[in-house]
DNA sequence: CTGAAAGCGCTAACAG
DNA sequence: CTGTTAGCGCTTTCAG
């Protein structure tokens, strides 16, 4: 037999047999409906309705060397500010025919990695990457395999990394501006770790505004994550002191750290913004429907995901690189009940 | 030459190649190490270092028929609740040596097809599908072609159909019973669309309660998405009427929903709870941290997740199906602000 | 312990 | 317009 059908197993060859046809033409029909007759392309369209066919995207990328897949690595899937860039990735993606996988690393490294190993091993066509790790060489190593990437959130460093984020030095400025502007003395920073780009830019925005006003002082406190739970611990320490020593006004490195440091500053009779203003970061879906609606600097969102994902095309195709490969959006303060006086 | 180098390409040959060894004992090395001598096991490492080999998965799948990788597919990433669930899902996964792939159908039919579809030509190991749409007729036909699933979120009502879910019926009375108990007589619900499954376990379980009540009655506000900017929208219409004619106790089909009407109330001048109690649904982690901290119907999160994966697991082993393959979590109350008077 | 070789399912180049 | 066929990169028998 030339053509054997294995019972159990549907694939183009049972296809064939079952349309009476030859693989060589179902394979045709797949990729090139109109290079196909009329009367074959119905009995092949019947034959895969009826066995349930489904074609196998092994075999496909095998032999095309290429997928039609993009991966989303994302710090932290539960943060909504990488769930909205997701949104604009997709879209984007669509446009493009591409489909969009996403990659929760928890922050964790050796997640990170392994998944940007997963990655190459399914020859993604590229990979849109959130990090707060320094990541820049692994994407290098990645790219010298010919796969591209766009680094999320982040400047890159080296000019042949395409990368997609704000002016966070801006942001940092103009969140510590506003809260001097509002009466501030005594600010407080609320982030961290420090050897985090985006913490870094943010703390070094908000000092240059802070050098700006002599008199004004600004405190560092550490933290190690930027969640919500972590919010409330800095707060319960803030409350725990001596009502003299609290800073007055409050930048959060992030909204889920000032939304947790809003609700324990709250629960523990703190007036938010009278006696502590306070500022936030991203400026979240919920960061305006917190107990205290937040003031927060704003980067773009969707068009962000967008932007993204239209740079690591641009990237990756053939035509001449984009004249920039390096998007920095600048931040918006958007000014809520937190910080209105 | 029997294995010549191809330029450029880096494969288990250029591999074999640079150790000296056969392309053989370099698979066996990657899939079986111990069955490799040290020193061949050092050489062929050497060359993988030095090479950047990275094993090509369309190969590997191809020979093996299949692969290690699960579907998550969300109705929109954006809703807390499927990210929370997601932590839970990949925690599960990592146990079990496979990685979770997430895609977001953003609750649109078409979308959610062409997934479906795409994970069956990547032939995943297994799918995790939350949908609010119905959608059992389309994974037993992917069950038929040997990939399992569960549906996750709503209980399935075919036997064959493993699902994770919590007992929505339950969770609207308990909902609604507090209300009442709150002094709530003209309650409304807040949700839709009635053929989703979900939305109409709960507004059943509300009904429930209020037909134990006399006196007391039950508005249903339609809807038909349930995000924030929805609870708005109602929340507005809500706030025009006249006072006499607004509900003064609300159940909102979920978070979302209820987190964009107090934000509305509130702004507006209505008095929550006072005027207008509210209880919201999936205690996502913003629930806490509203405006007036929200009182909201809390399924598990990460357990949840876990479950739904271990399900997963246990009915696409070959081992006996486990007892029951359709898990139904309890519902809690957390009671908060929106409902204390 | 190691190597040679077959073949997983598919696409595209080529011949008819 | 249709059929035949050669691999894509890998794993795994099976011999040695």
């Amino acid at each position: 037999m030339s053509t054997p059908t294995r019972p159990g197993k549907v694939g183009i060859r049972e296809v064939a047999v079952a349309a009476g046809v030859s693989q060589g033409s179902v394979s045709h029909y797949l990729n090139h409906p109109d290079r196909v007759s009329a009367d074959k392309a119905r009995r092949i369209q019947d034959a895969i309705d009826q066995l349930g066919f489904v074609r196998n995207n092994a075999g496909r990328q095998l032999r095309l060397g290429q997928s039609s897949t993009i991966a989303y690595l994302v710090p932290d899937v539960s943060n909504p500010f990488f769930a909205s860039l997701a949104e604009g990735v997709e879209v984007a993606a669509a446009r493009a025919g591409l489909a969009v996988f996403i990659a929760n690393s928890n922050r964790d490294r050796a997640r990170e990695d392994s998944y940007l190993e997963l990655f190459q091993e399914h020859g993604v066509r590229g990979m849109l990457v959130a990090s707060p790790n320094p990541i820049e060489d692994r994407l290098a190593a990645i790219r010298a395999r010919g796969i591209p990437s766009v680094l999320v959130g982040q400047r890159a460093s080296t000019p042949e990394q395409p990368s997609v984020s704000i002016d966070d030095v801006s942001g940092g400025y103009l969140a510590a501006r506003h809260l001097i502007e509002a009466g501030c003395r005594r600010l407080a920073f609320v982030g961290g770790p420090l050897r985090i780009r985006q913490v870094a830019d943010r703390l070094q925005g908000a000092s240059a505004a802070i050098r700006e006003e002599p008199g004004v002082t600004l405190e560092i406190i550490d933290v190690s994550s930027r969640i919500i739970a972590e919010g409330h611990e800095v707060a319960e320490a803030i409350v725990d002191r001596d009502p003299a020593a609290r800073p007055d006004g409050v930048f959060a490195v992030n909204d889920l750290l000032a939304i947790g440091m809003v609700q324990t500053l709250v629960a523990r009779g703190v007036r938010v913004p009278d006696e502590l203003a306070l500022v936030g970061y991203d400026d979240i879906e919920y960061a305006g429907s917190s107990i205290v609606p937040l003031t927060s600097v704003r980067p773009p969102h969707e068009e962000f995901g967008e932007a993204a994902l239209d740079l690591l095309l641009a990237v990756s195709s053939d035509t001449e690189p984009p004249e920039s490969t390096q998007l920095v959006f600048p931040p918006e303060l958007v000014v809520r009940a937190s910080t209105r006086r």
